[in-house]
DNA sequence: GAATGTATCTCGACG
DNA sequence: CGTCGAGGTACATTC
């Protein structure tokens, strides 16, 4: 526990003002005149928001960041600026301006120290549970054993199909072609060694892009959609709400 | 169960307010009571954020979603609960509910339509400043089209040398591995095609990691530095920071 | 600390 | 409307 943090007094700042904003790190980017939300944390980082678009500010600054008010030179106070928000990170060197013209809303909140956020049945185990059903690869297949180590890295499942020949398995939530590619490299490896080859490889996942499968299946690496549900079994539904 | 006093127009309203939080969706998520700034955008969109780790809210639902409040059941107010948020998507099903046990503040903000975010320096920017900066690539190059579309997906640039060879180009603002690979898959399949090949490739990044350069250099792939700046400065731009 | 994989990714473009 | 790729990805976990 780090008694920096505690030291800071744990506050957000709300501020509804007319501003304009811009920013320059590894892009620039610009916010012309409107009225936004902005949101200052206690940790010195930044949010712009407007009233639509969820989730994701307008324009931010990332944590740790330091603020500052700049005074606007004559130009600007003729533009209408009132006051210059100038927040930066030293490290990146990233730089965020807000030009502020009007301040329609100003308080400050004590939020105090959040427990967090507690996440429940997310991790997809499907790799505990196709090794558990592993006949979903084809009658006849055995299990090897999960996370088969290679030179690099581990291979999800290794299995043995009905005539005893290896099955490498790759299993993503989302197959995409970065999977495919992972696989390809497990399976050139592989294909090496004496004791496996013949390799096959399999790419399970929930969901496979078009573009994986095309390249999956030009490599000669059979695709396998998994159903997570009909795996886990109908019986533990996460109801927890009602 | 009354329905949602957030059917106003461009408005967004700040409540300050102890509270828990429970998410249902792809996954279920709980927030434990604690001091939360609960954002409620005009589009039915509800943000739930902490005091720190800036950007992403704690737990969220976007939109289109609707927004009722339901009065907690006896249960519920033995527990100190005043009052119960539901947002739902109708789409996904995904259910997001907010039990209120004390509100410290509450305001609602007009901000009117934002003219949106003006981007500058990604790769489309990149991609347009090389297509009409082609001879980049070497004396006598001509451009033959932007995304130029393979089976496996657009390549950046397709071009002709000053012999009338094929050059396929991947441009990244920042070349590492992946980028090396995505050319290469594309050079592969390009290749197969009598009309195409011969084809080369070229790697043109504002950055390339030494890593993405070795790997792009052994398999016969050019690697090009762009200079943004000097690439826009041959167009017409002007920086609006300073 | 760097590298890797995931995400309730978000978001835009394009067919 | 889906699909696909990029992102100031953000963020957690592992090496």
């Amino acid at each position: 526990m780090r008694l920096g943090a505690l030291a800071y007094a744990r506050r957000v700042r709300l501020v509804i003002a007319r501003c304009s904003v811009d920013y320059a790190g590894r892009l620039s980017a610009h916010l012309p005149l409107a009225t936004r939300l902005l949101m200052l944390k206690a940790d010195g980082s930044v949010l712009v928001h407007s009233d639509s678009l969820s989730y994701k500010p307008l324009n931010w600054m990332s944590p740790p960041a330091t603020f500052s008010t700049i005074d606007p030179d004559q130009e600007q106070v003729d533009a209408g600026v009132s006051e210059i928000w100038k927040v930066s990170q030293a490290k990146t060197a990233d730089l965020l301006v807000i030009s502020i013209h009007e301040i329609l809303h100003d308080s400050a909140h004590e939020l105090g120290i959040d427990p967090g956020l507690q996440k429940d049945g997310v991790e997809a185990d499907l790799q505990k549970l196709l090794a558990a059903q592993i006949e979903l690869l084809g009658d006849g297949h055995t299990l090897v054993r999960r996370e088969y180590m290679t030179a690099i890295g581990p291979v999800d499942i290794l299995a043995r199909d009905a005539d005893g020949a290896a099955v490498a398995v790759e299993i993503k939530r989302r197959g995409d072609i970065d999977g495919v590619e992972q696989l390809t490299r497990y399976l050139e490896l592989m294909n090496r060694d004496p004791h496996l080859a013949p390799v096959r490889g399999v790419f399970a996942a929930q969901e496979i892009k078009p573009q994986a499968r095309t390249l999956a299946e030009d490599r000669g690496i059979r695709c396998l959609l998994l159903d997570y549900d009909a795996m886990r079994g109908l019986d533990d539904s996460h109801s927890r709400l009602f």
